[in-house]
DNA sequence: AAGTCGTCGCTTTTT
DNA sequence: GCGACGACTT
C-alpha cells in the first residue's frame, strides 16, 4: 500500500496560525456571519468544541445555521476549506450549500467536501480502490441492476420455490448491509436446519461473488465498503481523519447504522504510531498533534430532528440522534424552535399529527408570523374528484397571482399521479412530475448507458450482456450461454471470451457479430487513454470526451439508426431520448472540463429525484412527500390523505365512485414541506 | 432468432 | 389498471 499526499489538499494550512482545532479560540466570527440570526442560531454558529447537536425543528433555519457555521470556521481561520466535510441529503442541497458558503465568504472555497454520503464514499473508494482489490472504475449498480442479478441467481438456485423473489432478497441484503453484516458474518449466524436461511445464504453468497467479479458495488456497499476499508487499513483511514477537522452532517435522524459507523470512523483520533507512519510517508501532520502525539478526532456537528425521521424503511435509526449525547460525551445541544416559514395554523396542524408519535421529546415550534390563513380540507368522492378540486384551486391561485412554479402537489406513492395527471392535462395546467420513472430508467437510455459502462469497466458482465443483442445483431440466448460457459471453462472474463469467439464453434454470422461488438468496445476504450503528457501529469489530458465516446458507440452500434428505421412508432421517441442523452454528455463535457467517463457515470448513478428539479420551469411540481423533503413552496396540496389509500394489496379494489379522497391545501403563506414520522397505532 | 399472445404479480416511500 | 415474462408459432 502506498500513501500519497492528497492532490487537492492545499499545503498552506500547515503554516496557518491556529490551524489546530482549539475550543478556546476566542471570538469566533466576523459580525456579518451572525447578523440577523436569533440567539440560538448564533450559539450554534459560534460554539466551538468536539461535538455539537443542533435539534432543528422544521423550518427553523438549519441550512442557514450550517452554512454560517462553516463560513465562520473558515473566516476565523480555524479551518481551511479542505478541512471541512459536510454531508447533505441531496446533491442539489450540497451545491446550494457550497454557493451559500462562498457567498458569505466572498470568495471561492475550493477543497471543501460538501456532498451526500454516497458521493463522498464513491470519491474515497475510487481513490483507494486498490487497497480492497477493486478496480477504480468500478460500476455502481442501481436497484434495477440488483434485481436483474438476483433474478438470475434465484432462477439458477430454484429459490422461488421457497418463496424468494428478487425484491425480497434485495430488501434483505440491503438491510444486512445497512447493519454492516457481510456474508461471512451472516453465515456464522445461520441456522443450518432452516432451509430458508440456508438458501438465502447461498443467494447472498452468489450475489456478493457476482458483484465482486464484475467489480461492481451496490448503493449500500458504497457506505459499508468505505467503513470496512477504514477498519482494515488504519493508515488509509488516518489520511481522511487527519484531513477532515470539521465534519457536519445534515438530516442526522435519517442516518442508518452504516452511515453512523462511517462518521465514527472519520471522527476517530489518529494514534501516535499511525501518526509516526504518516510522517514517514511524507504526510504532514505538524500543528495537528496534541501532547500525547496523536491527532485528536475531528469536531462533529450534526443537525436533525427526530420528528422528521422518514427513512426507517431503508434502515434509518432514530437512536443515532436520540443517543447522540451518550455517544459523544460532553456534546453541546442547541435547540432551534422558531419557525420562519409557516404560519401558526400550519404549525399547529403539523403538531397535532406529530404529537401522536410515542417516545417523543416535546418540542414547541413557534412563529412570529401570526396565524395566517386556515388550512383548507376537502373530501372528494373519487381520486378524480380530488384531482379536479386541486386543479381548480391551482387555477384560482394562479389567477390571484401565484406562479405555477411556487405550487406543489404531494402524495405518498408515485402511482398516485395518474388521476392528477389526467385532470391536469385536461385542464391544460402546466405540471412536472419530479421523480417517478426517471429519464435514466428508460430502457433505451439504460442501453446507451450500458455501452458506456461496458467501456469504462470491462469486467462488468451485466452491462455487456445487456447490449449483447441490442440493437438486434443475431445473438440469441443460446449464443449468450455458450459465451458464458466458454468463459467459465477457460477462466476468462465474458469480454475476453467474446474476443476469442472464433474458438466457440458458432455460426459465422454470430461469430462476426460478437467480434464486431468486442472490437467496438475496445476501440472506444482506447479513445479514453490519456496522452503521454496526461499520464505523466496524472490528469485526463488527451483522453476523448464523454460525448465523443458516446457518439462513436451510437454510430458503431447503429443504436439510433435502428430505432429511427423501426416500424414501432414509439421508437422515434426512443431515438430522440438517446439523442437527448448525447446532448447531456455534451453539457457534462462543457461544465466539467477534464472529467472522465467514470465521473460522468458516477454522477448519473447518484442523482436524486430532487436534483433534477428545475426552479425556473414555470410548472406546478408533483412529487412524493419523501422527494419533497427540504423543499419550499408558497402553496402546497397534500393528496390521498384517506386511511389505507396505499395498501391496495391486502384489500379488494375500491367500489367505483366511492373512494373517499382527502386533499388539504395551504396557501397565502409560505409552507415548507417537511414530512414527519407517522407510526400507525 | 424474432414476433405474438396469455398469465402472473405487483408498489409505499429512495441514495 | 400495467408491465414483465414465458410459452408458442413462424
Amino acid at each position: 500500500m502506498t500513501l500519497i499526499l492528497d492532490p487537492d489538499d492545499p499545503t498552506g494550512w500547515r503554516e496557518a496560525p491556529g490551524a489546530a482545532p482549539d475550543a478556546h479560540a476566542g471570538p469566533a466570527a466576523s459580525a456579518h456571519l451572525t447578523a440577523g440570526l436569533n440567539p440560538q442560531q448564533r450559539e450554534a454558529v459560534e460554539y466551538r468544541g468536539p461535538a455539537l447537536l443542533i435539534v432543528a425543528g422544521a423550518g427553523s433555519g438549519k441550512t442557514r445555521v450550517l452554512t454560517h457555521r462553516i463560513a465562520s470556521l473558515i473566516d476565523a481561520r480555524e479551518a481551511w476549506p479542505s478541512q471541512i466535510l459536510a454531508i447533505t441529503f441531496t446533491n442539489k442541497a450540497a451545491a446550494e450549500m457550497r454557493e451559500r458558503v462562498e457567498a458569505l465568504l466572498g470568495e471561492a472555497a475550493g477543497g471543501m467536501w460538501i456532498s451526500t454520503f454516497h458521493s463522498a464514499c464513491v470519491r474515497i473508494l475510487r481513490r483507494e480502490a486498490e487497497s480492497i482489490g477493486l478496480s477504480s472504475t468500478f460500476t455502481i449498480y442501481d436497484s434495477a441492476d440488483q434485481r436483474t442479478i438476483l433474478k438470475r441467481i434465484i432462477k439458477e438456485l430454484d429459490a422461488d420455490t421457497l418463496g424468494f423473489t428478487p425484491a425480497s432478497a434485495q430488501a434483505k441484503i440491503s438491510k444486512l448491509k445497512n447493519e454492516l453484516a457481510d456474508v461471512e458474518t451472516y453465515a456464522r449466524n445461520v441456522n443450518s436446519n432452516d432451509p430458508n436461511e440456508v438458501m438465502f445464504l447461498e443467494i447472498f453468497r452468489q450475489y456478493t461473488r457476482r458483484l465482486r467479479d464484475a467489480s461492481a458495488l451496490d448503493f449500500d456497499d458504497l457506505i459499508s465498503e468505505t467503513v470496512y476499508l477504514f477498519r482494515a487499513f488504519p493508515k488509509v483511514a488516518a489520511l481522511y481523519q487527519r484531513r477532515f477537522r470539521h465534519i457536519l452532517v445534515d438530516e442526522y435522524q435519517d442516518t442508518n447504522h452504516a452511515q453512523y459507523s462511517l462518521i465514527r470512523e472519520l471522527t476517530r483520533a489518529v494514534e501516535p504510531d499511525v501518526v509516526a507512519e504518516l510522517n514517514e510517508h511524507g504526510v504532514l501532520v505538524r500543528g495537528l498533534t496534541d501532547a500525547s502525539g496523536s491527532i485528536p478526532g475531528a469536531s462533529l456537528t450534526v443537525v436533525g430532528d427526530s420528528d422528521q425521521s422518514i427513512y426507517a424503511f431503508r434502515g434509518a435509526d432514530i437512536r443515532n440522534i436520540v443517543e447522540f449525547e451518550r455517544d459523544f460525551p460532553g456534546a453541546k445541544v442547541v435547540l432551534l424552535e422558531q419557525n420562519y416559514r409557516s404560519t401558526q395554523n400550519i404549525l399547529s396542524a403539523a403538531n397535532a399529527v406529530i404529537s401522536n408519535n410515542f417516545d417523543r421529546k416535546d418540542k414547541k415550534l413557534w412563529t412570529a408570523d401570526g396565524d395566517g390563513e386556515k388550512i383548507t380540507g376537502y373530501t372528494g368522492y373519487s381520486a378524480h374528484d380530488e384531482a379536479q378540486f386541486v386543479a381548480d384551486e391551482i387555477e384560482a391561485l394562479h389567477r390571484a397571482g401565484v406562479a405555477y412554479r411556487d405550487i406543489a402537489v404531494f402524495y405518498r406513492t408515485n402511482a398516485q399521479t395518474r388521476a392528477l395527471e389526467e385532470i391536469f392535462v385536461r385542464s391544460a395546467l402546466p405540471y412536472r412530475v419530479v421523480g417517478g420513472t426517471k429519464f435514466y430508467e428508460r430502457a433505451e437510455i439504460k442501453d446507451a448507458m450500458a455501452y458506456l459502462v461496458a467501456v469504462a469497466n470491462p469486467l462488468d458482465e451485466l452491462a455487456i450482456r445487456r447490449i449483447l443483442n441490442t440493437p438486434k445483431r443475431g445473438i440469441g440466448p443460446a449464443t449468450e450461454t455458450s459465451i458464458a460457459s466458454f468463459a467459465e471453462a477457460n477462466d476468462l472474463t465474458f469480454r475476453q471470451a467474446m474476443r476469442a469467439a472464433d474458438g466457440l464453434g458458432l455460426g459465422p454470422k454470430a461469430t462476426t457479430a460478437i467480434q464486431g461488438l468486442a472490437k467496438l468496445l475496445d476501440e472506444a476504450a482506447a479513445m479514453l487513454v490519456p496522452s503521454e503528457q496526461g499520464i505523466a501529469e496524472g490528469t485526463n489530458a488527451g483522453a476523448a470526451k464523454v460525448s465523443d465516446v458516446l457518439a462513436f458507440l451510437i454510430e458503431g452500434s447503429k443504436l439510433v439508426e435502428t430505432l429511427r428505421t423501426s416500424r414501432d412508432p414509439q421508437d422515434e421517441t426512443r431515438a430522440e431520448n438517446v439523442e437527448e442523452l448525447l446532448a447531456q454528455t455534451k453539457d457534462f463535457d462543457r461544465e466539467n472540463p477534464g472529467a472522465s467517463l467514470v465521473d460522468f457515470l458516477t454522477q448519473v448513478s447518484l442523482v436524486a429525484a430532487a436534483d433534477e428539479l428545475d426552479d425556473a420551469s414555470g410548472t406546478v411540481s408533483l412529487m412524493t412527500l419523501h422527494t419533497a423533503k427540504g423543499l419550499e413552496y408558497h402553496a402546497v396540496f397534500l393528496t390521498g390523505l384517506e386511511e389505507d389509500c396505499c395498501r391496495t394489496r391486502c384489500r379488494p379494489p375500491n367500489p367505483a365512485g366511492r373512494l373517499r379522497s382527502a386533499a388539504c391545501s395551504t396557501s397565502a403563506s409560505r409552507a415548507r414541506a417537511s414530512a414527519s414520522t407517522c407510526r400507525s397505532r
